[in-house]
DNA sequence: TATGATACGGAACCATGGTTCCGGTTGTCA
DNA sequence: TGACAACCGGAACCATGGTTCCGTATCATA
């Protein structure tokens, strides 16, 4: 009898588990040799031919926007996670910004592959960037409400300042130059403190 | 009867002229279009052939290098001629990071390609580099005897500082990504104050 | 102003790395 | 287990952009 028409069945088993290969080899050959890893060497990495990373992924462009969708995602969370626990809102702010900077420290070049390059790779994930910036900015007006941060700090100055960190954390990374990354954000927490 | 020879005469004027052309252009068109600006772009600009940029330079990271060369040059004079100016060290120390800052924003991108690419453009200008360092480390320890600053307070965090301002000014020139640098510039001068 | 060394322009060359293509393999369902 | 759709591997293809080459134009000197 004939199979199954294709509408009705799900993905072969295989394709699933290269699909989720490819993105892990990605991340990490992106993550050590920054934006212009090669698609060759993500295929070799996940042992998997160029021609099935092409069949997961129509370009290299869409390859880089899923694993940066993927990682805005759980940036998201986390920040709504930070929110709904509650607790002393300046040390929430505080807390929330250490933690998403050691996540984003894993592989900082894929955040700065979403902003340095070109803005074109904006616009796809633009709403869950939105999405982003909304929890982080009712974290900071909690924290100023509670009197604990600078009055005048605003999201733009915290997406500002994390731009920077994550690319010296990618050239910390990457073994170009040494950058201690955690005291940079520790100077700068002392800057936004309440005068 | 015969020219001079070869090693009496000085180089053509046109040749003088077009060396300094290249230099101009080049420096714009990183400064716009980043690390990828292109040679013929370059030859465009300066309104003279591909042939002419090679001549004068050897290859596009000999271009670029002389580039960073001068830059720093600038940057270590303007180091030293904070430090013979003497005053308020604290007060030295801060405007001598905003007037950098604001030398440096005018083709960050050069900056960013002395650290983020990859480490073998370090080596030819790592001598300049140091000098850079030792004049800022001699106005950091003048403001840390002062008390204005912080007394952990390392060469190091500044550079750090420095170099997360240059990615961030960097995207901004290009226009990729809106960022207010002066603002973050002066966050952080708060917090290097001393508590 | 004549002369030859020096410098110029830009078409052609070539390496790199993203993308396509297709013969062969594998998973799934009856 | 048979049959077919879905999937796979990787050689070949092609666009991009750095680099070379050489015939021509220009400058500087006697």
């Amino acid at each position: 009898m004939a199979p199954m028409p294709a509408a009705m069945r799900s993905t072969r088993a295989d394709a699933r588990r290269n699909r989720e290969r490819i993105l892990e080899a990605a991340r990490a050959a992106f993550a050590e040799q920054g934006p212009d890893a090669q698609i060759d060497d993500i295929a070799r990495r996940a042992e998997v031919g160029v021609g099935t990373v092409y069949r997961h992924f129509p370009t290299k462009d869409a390859l880089i926007g899923e694993l940066i969708r993927l990682k805005l995602t759980a940036l998201r969370d986390r920040a709504r996670r930070k929110l709904a626990e509650g607790g002393d809102p300046g040390e929430a702010f505080r807390s929330f910004l250490r933690e998403q900077a050691g996540v984003i420290a894993k592989d900082a070049a894929l955040q700065q592959m979403l902003w340095a390059e070109t803005k074109e790779a904006m616009v796809p994930v633009a709403p869950l960037y939105d999405e982003v910036n909304e929890a982080v900015g009712e974290l900071i007006a909690r924290a100023k409400e509670a009197g604990t941060i600078r009055a005048d700090l605003e999201v733009d100055d915290v997406r500002t300042f994390m731009c920077g960190l994550g690319a010296i954390m990618a050239a910390d990374a990457r073994g170009v130059m040494p950058f201690d990354w955690r005291r940079q954000l520790e100077f700068m927490l002392d800057g936004l403190r309440a005068p």
